[in-house]
RNA sequence: GCCUGGGUGGCGGAAUUGGUAGACGCGCCGGACUCAAAAUCCGGUGGCAGCAAUGUCGUAAGGGUUCGAGUCCCUUCCCAGGUACCA
């Protein structure tokens, strides 16, 4: 081979790891262990995209670094394969959705090796293999034993012309993602979690984990905990009572309405009869309203009154009582006590439907807005007078319980799970139900698997697709004897990824999900890498089983993730765009507002740039510059295989780790893959020249100081770069150095070595193939990673800057042994030409030394 | 609106605790090799002024702290992601 062929180099090292097995996980607990878990991919039908790689590649860099930095690593990879579009697929074509699936695993998998990961095969998951999904039943017998499965009565997200429910994700602005259909809210029975018991679990154990911020955030205000008190409001010559949960229970003096949810309890029994007609229509006019309508009619608010008054409790007065649909039946207690004074919501509404509005918080003199959220003192409050935010709500909630009428509260935003779903291709639950009652199958009869079915639609009725194996569903309770049907819905496809890291820690234990020996020692997960998309549903989900079994002994950690790392979207080549409207190009600015607009790609040698945007050549007319999703219908999607055909897994690789930051969104540009193939080339004739020649470059000689001072500053920022995953800046430091040994005549083998296992984590077959050709026998993957020596990183002399005035006028060069001697560095620079013409006629009133970095005169 | 990140050359991006802004890569310009091209190699490359030495401006905008600010503080603008009547 003469020059750099990655297609002969990668597919021979990618079979070597594979026969070999190199990178099996190691049994024994000696060495210390860290486990690095990508997020389970799905496998679609169109296999990867290159959002994939990016991910995959930096967890593998870090387990390739923490092999060679002695650790036993666990980097498992496996398959959420249940899921919707195998089964769309299959009641298109009647392919089951078993062979979609493992055609799609296996395309997957190919493509998966293609790029080199250093997955240990042997502990490949599948959600879909009846001994995986074994064990999901079996947690969910644990969830039922706890009683923390229940069946409800639920609203779900039905869609007609599919024939199916829908997840919540899976419909977009009140229509379904797959082919736009209508959805309509319908009631069901359902299987529900009941995550909401573990709510503060999961909120306070959030503040131990090394997670973004953003995400904890966003999981923060999911579950959404408000703590408040909870009021009773009677009603005059009625046993009912009105509960209302509020956060603002100082303000209640200022209560002058109350508002229940249309779809309260109470709403039919306190309608009088002179507004029942105008109630009645309200409630039909609010239930009417999509999911869709409901946000985009925000801006004004509707209610109506129902005739009936309540008693406020700490002044006894008597309120109207309204029912409008800003105020959600589903959250705290379906009643508010409205306090215009300060609720922006509640002003608005008293605004308009002309009721009194009493402020109960002083707002500051210079306060122009209507209502006041701000803290001051308390006013016409009674026994609050005078009294801060704080102290009033301290105050009035001792008086509402020593009067019976409220207590202090706790809220929730978080619901229970809404948990089953009416398809086929997913998990049957292991329930049967028995005179109507839900009962457990025993552990022993599990895994209850998927009955072949005739048709994998719902049935005529409505029915889930299990219900047409009527052999299957008709079953009797093993207990007793009795006749028994099957449970008809099956799980979400959350359910196999709820666990699936478990798994990977014992794949083949057959008592029970995870063998504790081994979860004791491998959890927590060190590290996982995946999209923010997963930032609440997944995560928090899977946080929730988690603890559901640390709660059962089952495992020995109170969180699954310790860190968690979300790597950026990469999104499609810049494009430039400009607009065109009758013939005319018009500027972009104006392309927004204006109707009938076409766009126009141009090329980038048609635009520059022009102050702080882009313009077409020689005109003042803005063009738009921005990457774009990649999408298909846009037609800027970047295929990985291609990539691999054109420059290499490794290239890619590379490329995609060079790009910036890894949290970072960033665009493609083929021109950057170029880039870094031409570096791998570099690599190449360092080792083994121009390919004319033929030569090998690497020769047994002694190292001299400036090659051992390049190969250790490489070694020290590559280390510590990896360490942060700054990979982009690691890339750089290896470029930097082959850069510098380009210029050599040729490479000592005791800088040639350190280095490729330096460039092995990033660009393996490569690394194995250099490795190899300089002698050795075994793969490198086990090689000891190198370690800087401070003493080859010290150079004779360093370089300073000399500023007057915090103005650079002047560079010094410090012999390396004289930098500490402040006199003589301040006398040197002020021998400097160009600072003594900056010195002349001035007095010195202070001179800075920062030892090694700068020196900085001020002058008078 | 609110929450969380961001804003640095033509582009992607670098810059320890505040200490020479623009590492590395792309692009562009010039040169070498070649009949020619590709590939490769060498040199240059923030703006402005200057033959040059050098000066001056410059990290979204404005202000502040400091001997010194991309980095710290205040105000404003813009972009991305999330969220939205949650009482």
């Amino acid at each position: 081979m003469s020059s750099y062929d990655p297609s002969k180099i990668e597919s021979r090292w990618q079979n070597y790891w594979l026969e070999n097995k190199t990178f099996k996980t190691l049994e024994n607990h000696d060495k210390p262990k860290y486990y690095i878990l990508d997020m389970f991919p799905y496998p679609s039908g169109s296999g990867l995209h290159v959002g994939h790689p990016e991910g995959y590649t930096a967890t593998d860099i870090l387990a390739r670094y923490k092999r060679m930095k002695g650790f036993n690593v666990l980097h498992p990879i496996g398959w959420d394969a249940f899921g919707l579009p195998a089964e769309q697929y299959a009641v298109k074509t009647g392919t089951h959705p078993r062979s979609t699936t493992e055609r799609n695993i296996k395309r997957f998998r190919e493509q998966l090796q293609m790029l080199g990961f250093s997955y240990d095969w042997d502990r490949e998951v599948d959600t879909t293999d009846p001994d995986y999904y074994k064990w999901t039943q079996w947690i969910f017998l644990k969830l039922f034993e706890r009683g923390l499965a229940y069946e409800d009565e639920q609203p779900v997200n039905w869609c007609p012309k599919l024939g199916t429910v829908l997840a919540n994700e899976e419909v977009i602005d009140g229509k379904s993602e797959v082919g736009r259909y209508p959805v309509v809210r319908r009631p069901m029975r359902q299987w529900v979690l009941k995550i909401t018991a573990y709510a503060d679990r999961l909120l306070e154990d959030l503040d131990d984990l090394d997670w973004p911020e953003s995400t904890k955030e966003m999981q923060r205000n999911w579950i959404g905990k408000s703590i408040g008190a909870e009021i009773e409001f009677a009603i005059p010559d009625r046993d009912e009572k009105i509960r209302v949960f509020t956060t603002r229970p100082d303000t209640v003096f200022g209560a002058t309405y109350m508002v229940l949810a249309p779809e309260h309890q109470l709403v039919d029994e306190l309608t009088t009869d002179e507004q029942r007609g105008e109630v009645e229509s309200y409630i039909e006019f609010a239930g009417q309203k999509s999911d869709l309508e409901r946000q985009e009619l925000t801006k004004e608010k509707t209610g109506v009154f129902t005739g009936a008054y309540a008693i406020n409790p700490v002044n006894n007065k008597e309120i109207p009582i309204w029912i409008a649909d800003y105020v959600l039946a589903h959250y705290g207690t379906g009643a508010i006590m409205a306090v215009p004074g300060e609720d922006e919501r509640d002003w608005e509404f008293a605004e308009k439907y002309d009721i009194p509005i009493i402020r109960t918080v002083q707002p500051p003199d210079d306060f122009q807005g209507k209502a006041y959220t701000g803290d001051g003192p308390s006013i016409n409050s009674g026994i609050l007078n005078g009294l801060n935010i704080t102290e009033s709500k301290t105050k009035i909630i001792e008086w509402l319980e020593d009067n019976g009428v409220g207590k202090k509260s706790v809220n929730y935003k978080l619901r229970d799970w809404l948990f089953s779903r009416q398809r086929y291709w997913g998990e049957p639950f292991p329930i049967i139900h028995v005179d109507g009652k839900p009962k457990a199958v025993p552990e022993k009869d599990l895994p209850v698997t998927l009955p072949e079915v005739d048709d994998f639609q719902p049935t005529q009725t409505g029915q889930p697709p299990l219900a047409r194996a009527k052999n299957w569903v008709e079953t009797t309770d093993p207990e007793t004897g009795k006749k028994a049907l099957r449970e008809t819905n099956t799980m979400p496809q959350w359910a196999g990824s709820c666990w699936y890291y478990l798994r990977y820690i014992s794949p083949d234990f057959e008592g029970g999900p995870v063998d504790q020996q081994e979860e004791k020692y491998w959890m927590p997960v060190d590290l996982y890498v995946g999209g923010s998309e997963h930032s609440v549903l997944h995560l928090l989900y899977a946080r929730f089983w988690h603890k559901v079994l640390y709660d059962c002994g089952v495992v020995s950690t109170k969180e699954p993730f310790q860190r968690l790392v979300h790597q950026g979207m990469i999104l499609g080549e810049v494009e430039y765009t400009a607009y065109e409207k009758d013939g005319k190009i018009i500027s972009a600015e104006k392309a927004a507002e204006t109707e009938g607009v076409k766009r126009v790609p141009l090329s980038e040698n048609d635009v520059e740039k022009k102050g702080d945007r882009f313009v077409m050549k020689g005109t003042e007319i803005t063009v738009d510059s921005k990457a774009h999703k990649m999408s298909k219908s846009r037609g800027n999607v970047i295929n990985p295989d291609d990539v691999v055909k054109s420059y290499g897994a490794d290239s890619l690789r590379l490329y995609e780790m060079f790009m910036g930051p890894l949290e970072q969104v960033k665009p493609w540009s083929t021109k950057g893959v170029e880039g870094v193939n031409r570096f791998l080339n570099r690599v190449w004739r360092l080792f083994f020249g121009d390919g004319v020649e033929e030569k090998y470059n690497i020769t047994d000689s002694e190292a001299n100081k400036e090659q051992l001072k390049a190969l250790h500053e490489a070694i020290k920022k590559v280390t510590e770069d990896i360490e942060g995953m700054r990979f982009n800046t690691a890339i750089s430091a290896l470029m930097i150095f082959v850069n510098e040994a380009n210029g050599w005549k040729s490479v000592p083998r005791s800088v040639a070595e350190p280095f490729v296992i330096l460039l092995s984590p990033f660009a393996p077959h490569l690394a194995e193939e250099l490795w190899s050709r300089m002698g050795h026998k075994e793969s490198l993957a086990y090689e000891k990673w190198p370690v800087y020596n401070q003493e080859y990183l010290k150079s004779e002399s360093i370089e300073m800057a000399v500023q007057v005035n915090g103005k650079v006028r002047a560079n010094i060069s410090v012999p390396a042994d004289e930098f500490k001697n402040k006199e003589f560095v301040i006398g040197l620079a002020k021998q400097q030409k160009n600072i003594q013409r900056y010195l002349d006629g001035t007095t010195i009133i202070k001179e800075i030394y920062v030892p090694g970095r700068i020196v900085n005169l001020v002058v008078k």
